[in-house]
DNA sequence: AAAATAGTGTCTTTCAGACAGTATACA
DNA sequence: TGTATACTGTCTGAAAGACACTATTTT
């Protein structure tokens, strides 16, 4: 037992040694299509494990802050910016990666209908449906896919804690557009929670928030009576 | 933008590249000390920092997880084995050490009376109140000690995760023996939560919750009447 | 007018806070 | 018997679920 000295620091470390594990950063997009809860994966088309689907991902640079990298990737992989971003857990099972040692930090990206879209516009890439305990991924067939990795259970500890922070965090309004209508709110909620929810109590409480702005709006397309539309205080 | 191959992965990345950070574990170590929500840090005695107080930690080896490695700290640097230990957040801003880049994986550690006793018997070992927001270290003399690099925003994120835990998990019992009094654990959570409660609501709400195991038994040594033990109920 | 969804009023249940009261130990 | 704390009964108020009702748009 050691509990004494500057040995709790980087004492007699040799900063080019090499057994050191390679740092990435990986990330869960995820937007709501067609009312479901949806994630954006790639198929892999080189060894290991080709053909399985995975998270968008790359290492971070030696001068570059995790958020910093998370961002890059959003922006690289995705041509998103402006996303909700938020460092979800950190992996770094041994042989999580059978070709190195890889700690990955994962990150939540929560991407708007259009965001999605973009994201969306790439070669082997495909958006899935979460659904289950643990999550398993939906393709549009309604087949399931097959994950790569460890990439099921990061993908179960995101849908986790979407479903932990959406009731008093402001992390649903992250995949809506700046107006929207209550009716649109709840189908994330839903979505998210996977239950459905009480009409009635769902807006009470909302609305009791005092954070939701009525505009006087309305939406426009709809085919009976259109809802009104809102949009979201910043914070006090 | 790219998301069309197999550059998500690892491709073309030369495992033995210079330009890779240096990953640790770092320790949040606490306990309840006098009722109030305490941990334990190490006073530095070598530059940078010297005198300012720091987080226990290591690095993570090549063949061990941050699990393992996390786990291995807490055994070598403060004696401790079989508390409860949860990852916190990940920390890498690019100058968070001034000596090298350092990505660090933050683990709390919840201790019981006897192992924050064993754990703070070291050299230049300190069992510090946490106050305030951000928390500031309160040492023994009422006095603040100074933190070092990021830990005091370390420090605050692991409170708050606390207080955020508090009321649905188990996190509470970490800090208590396996047998406890309602006022015990009445105790831990106004610590952690920083504010009184009302004790019949208290104990409606943990009963309530069916976890708790009356065993009959009465704590022994109190100069009044004595309150009923009881034992957390195991995960049905 | 019919259909469809938006939005509201209200009853009931649940649960936490408040507070006063009773119970039981030691000194 | 006094005092300190354990433990309980009950009132009140806040908030959610259930459900029926009204409102407003398109077809």
């Amino acid at each position: 037992m050691d509990i004494s000295g500057d040995t709790a620091f980087l004492k007699g470390y040799d900063p080019s040694a090499f057994d050191r594990p390679s740092v990435t950063v990986d990330l869960i997009l995820l937007g709501m299509v067609r009312h479901r809860l949806s994630a954006l994966l790639l198929q892999r088309v080189e060894p290991p494990q080709v053909g399985r689907w995975a998270l968008p991902g790359g290492f971070v640079a030696i001068d570059e802050s995790l958020d910093a990298a998370a961002a890059r990737v959003l922006r690289d992989k995705a041509g998103v910016e402006g996303a909700h971003l938020e460092q979800l857990y950190s992996f770094g099972a041994v042989n999580r990666d059978p070709r190195m040692r890889v700690i990955t930090i994962a990150y939540l990206a929560l991407l708007r209908e259009e965001q999605m879209s973009v994201a969306a516009r790439g070669g082997r890439v495909s958006v899935v449906a979460l659904e289950g305990d643990p999550v398993v991924a939906i393709g549009d067939g309604g087949a399931e896919l097959p994950l790569a990795f460890d990439h099921q259970q990061i993908l179960t500890l995101a849908r986790d804690r979407l479903r932990g922070k959406i009731d008093y965090s402001d992390i649903a309004f992250a995949f809506l557009p700046d107006r929207f209508t209550l009716r649109a709110l709840q189908d994330v909620h839903e979505a998210v929670l996977g239950t459905k929810l009480n009409k009635p109590a769902f807006r009470r409480r909302i609305l009791d928030r005092g954070r939701l702005i009525a505009t006087g709006l309305r939406e426009e397309d709809a085919s009976h009576r259109p809802a009104e539309l809102f949009s979201l205080r910043s914070i006090l």
